[in-house]
DNA sequence: AATGAATGAGATTTCATTCAT
DNA sequence: GATGAATGAAATCTCATTCAT
């Protein structure tokens, strides 16, 4: 066998490792774990039963790890990097929130099944600590309370309680993450009148608004 | 059969069908509806195997649909009824929202089971419509709402958008729901510094105190 | 339901577990414990393949304990009991060796199925312990060995190593033991003309007819 | 392809052959036949699974019953030929006991596993007759016999059923092949007390010393 | 010769449900 | 009302074998 035929068969098989892992992805999150059978992830992933068993020898439940485990790892590299408020120095604080909000929109239209699974099933415990979820939120909070405590300082807003702001704008995400992930409401974007309405509504009161 | 024969047995039956919901309620709750058997609902229940198909012919399914509806309205009932913010005209808005915090937070302690299900579980829709849920909600936002303009009203507050002002606080409700449901964060309530500080927040933001 | 009704139900219990055991030992003998599926042992007993798991839940591996340790109990009881050579005092030392052996071939051919599993599984040591074969062993050779003492007393043998007498006596005995699990020899009686010549071989020795 | 390149590759292919045959050979005398895999056995050779099929295209039975074959008539050799009695005609009887015991259990330590599948699988009989297996014994007895009826006549035994005594011996020796195969007793030698009191029981019966 | 991905039949086990008692 | 034995479909997983590379 040939170098490159090594490489080109090493490529199938990974390509075959991603079709069930995105197979179980989406079931997972449709059906549960529970709710998902094997055999229902290699009839959609177009493969026979054992195979699972080949790349997954631990079977269902190594699988469902995986899936945890790495898609977690991207969320939180995703939600972490890529955002420097820096580069927004002179952009108006709504601006900054709107781009802010549709960035988040963003990721969880890209990660929602995986976000549903996080949420949804218990099981993911055993493999991400309750710690690391906790972790992500706080981070977000600080990045959000740091940019406002600078925008105060310019002279933008007020001075205030600001990791109390970053938690009401981290209550709102969290919120539409939830409602998402439930179905209860569709895909948004800052766009949506409801969005600019309490992006607005914040930036007012920030502003000092107080006799809107 | 005397009379008293008959009542008794009644109750008893009664007994035994209120012993099944309450040990499904539980474990549906711990492990999803497809994580519980109807084996670990009887054994739990303390009951023979069979016996769940004498009062819900309709089996797992009907047991489930039961647990749902019922709950779902008592929890309708306790949130949307039993408080009326007009026997608290002279109280500070602080202490309302303090006491309008801690009722929701008891309301999700003593259903945290059927709460837990109406997040996790997709089958839910089927018995109960999400306009169900989002009706709730909206509902809980146009009290506080009203609650809000009033105060204004009378001085305390100033004017604002009271609708996103409702939101806030809904989204802050929520979020501590859904942290509650994953098991993230322990019970709290208004007590709580956390909790104290939030609301400290919004009531100084809402006086107009832009200069804190 | 009345009481008989529940004395019958759990005879028919009763009954259904026996034939799943008495399948099973009859498979586990003829194919061994790897070579018997459990759906095999369902067929062989006339039941739905769930059953066994409602008899034994540790499902295969319990019933294989059972039938080993409830087996080896009563091989161990009938090899150990029912037999008092005072009873024999005035009868010839060859009649009470054939007695004795025809009492062993018996147990054998009573009990082969279970023989033929104590010799061949790995696992039976899982659930007995060696020792508890070994002291099977040893104990059957004191019981020769004290017999043939008794005889030499009484002048009817000559004094000897009688614990080497015994140990040859049981070595026969094994042996005949291992080529019926074989399936080498076919069962035989003292009735033989080889266990009969083997039989006076050694009696004449012990009674010291040196001249032969 | 040179001629050594060929010598080499033809060295290399039998290597990894052997490799196969010992992995299985363990395996199957450690966890049976069907208690065997055909991955555990190229796991345990450390070899591709697929290649198991290029050397025995029959697969895991073949590869069995080559095991049984060749090793069969490994262990039939050995145990009847290199060894002479007339080359022991000045030694004292119990000496040739010993090291005849002796040999015996070299070779059984040798080819424990083979032994042990002989004795365990029922399927080698698709492969050995079980009248290869009689005969080996009673070549083995007639051995025996023939050197104890060539000691009477010198006078140093008595006469005797020559062929019961062969009996006796080969039963010791096959009970000590069974205990070892089912790992009750471990390897023991002549040298062990044990097999040395047999011996001398054996020995004096048949010097005629009745009056021990 | 060698590799290990792929296959699918079959093994063990679980489970909701039925039903005779 | 109550029991738990019985059923069989379906779930998870194992395995011998094939085959493209």
């Amino acid at each position: 066998m040939t170098k490159e035929e090594a490489t080109l068969r090493k490529e199938q098989a990974e390509n075959t490792r991603q079709k069930l892992l995105e197979a179980a992805r989406t079931l997972f999150s449709e059906n549960g774990y529970n709710g998902t059978s094997v055999r229902s992830i290699s009839r959609q992933a177009e493969l026979a039963d054992g195979l699972l068993y080949h790349y997954f020898p631990g079977g269902k439940k190594e699988l469902f790890q995986t899936i945890v485990t790495e898609n977690f790892t991207k969320v939180r590299i995703e939600a972490s990097s890529g955002y420097c408020y820096e580069h927004y120095r002179s952009t108006p604080i709504e601006e900054v929130l709107i781009s802010g909000f549709n960035r988040f929109a963003d990721i969880v239209e890209n990660n929602i099944n995986i976000i549903r699974i996080l949420i949804k099933e218990n099981d993911v415990y055993e493999f991400i600590s309750q710690k690391n979820i906790i972790d992500l939120t706080e981070y977000q909070k600080k990045v959000w309370a740091d940019f406002l405590r600078q925008r105060a300082e310019n002279g933008e807003i007020i001075q205030m309680d600001f990791e109390a702001s970053a938690a009401a704008i981290m209550s709102y995400i969290l919120n539409y993450i939830v409602l998402r992930v439930m179905d209860i409401k569709p895909a948004k974007s800052a766009e949506d009148p409801e969005v600019k309405r309490i992006i607005k509504y914040y930036t007012d009161m920030w502003k000092g608004h107080s006799d809107k």
